[in-house]
DNA sequence: TATTGTTATACTCTATAACTATA
DNA sequence: TATAGTTATAGAGTATAACAATA
């Protein structure tokens, strides 16, 4: 949140330039300049959904489960990329605040089927709105027709494969 | 490295279309985007640099200690946005191979200086060039004017700011 | 024999606190 | 009083193995 490390009018010391002083090697890397752009989006994401009592991981569920409700644990894992064991307490976390349900699956008593509460949907929506204007703030350095240049070389990129990237 | 799911071409249950069934609230998402896009640009990252024995921090770490060397320890922490704890490790794990070496900086005697052995720049250099070539095929997609506004705009998202972003 | 959900376990990465030696 | 390096420790996130119930 605080930088350690402030660049001053007066002072700069060889320690204190340091900070943006980032090699080519590193910054013609396109994983290095997506791993900083990701990391300020989600630092601005997990911000706002403090005030909506969720996070990041828990609206990306709670945004599969309304999509494809009522489905079964395991689907909702598989379509974010998530392992299974891994969805058990995250899961299990959102049914204990009332969020989502678990129902036993009639055609197979193997699984559990999964679909928000009307609690979870308004979480999910007010946590869906935050989202949207996080990203406005986020996008703020560009104009629209750059957001949607962006939104489509990144939609190119991701095309085609599945989420399992560990 | 193996999806769980495929798609298959006769056969098509709910469950085995489902990975590819994203909500527009999750795709509407920069953030989401970037995630899947570096996930896939690391995950091919980390493969390349199996052969040559470090890791992506590593290359990370030589790639500013390259540039910045002799610099003290905590210097290229900032650089890197890492913790100085975590930097302990990374260090010296590089050192115990050989890829760099500390030396007590005569000018401050709490400091150590870092710099890379010759061995580190020629890891250092194979992993630049395994990389590149890593982020060619990553770019496979896009042709050589869409890649560079592709980083031109990554660039301004991310211009200005610090990258201490947790 | 394979799948769903679950627990237990371990391993990595990260974050905090505290200590030392310096400044 | 603050900084550089270090250790110890605790917390997330993830991954593997194994189990029970079911298909």
């Amino acid at each position: 949140m605080v930088s350690p490390v402030r660049r001053l009018s007066v002072v700069l010391t060889v320690e204190e330039v340091a900070v943006t002083d980032l090699p080519e090697t590193l910054t013609d890397r396109t994983a290095f300049l997506l791993q900083l752009a990701l990391g300020r989006a989600q630092a601005m994401g997990e911000e706002v959904l403090v005030e909506v009592g969720i996070s990041g991981r828990e609206y990306g569920l709670l945004a599969v489960i309304a999509h494809l409700a009522p489905c079964s644990q395991i689907t909702a894992a598989r379509t974010l990329g998530i392992d299974r064991t891994t969805t058990v307490a995250l899961v299990g976390g959102l049914e204990a605040r009332g969020l989502l349900r678990r129902t036993p699956d009639p055609a197979n008593r193997r699984a559990n089927l999964v679909s928000l509460t009307d609690e979870g949907e308004q979480v999910r929506a007010r946590a869906a709105e935050a989202l949207a204007a996080c990203d406005d703030r986020f996008l703020d350095p560009l104009d629209a027709p750059d957001r949607e240049r962006l939104r489509a070389l990144l939609g190119r990129l991701v095309a085609g494969g599945d989420p399992h990237t560990g």
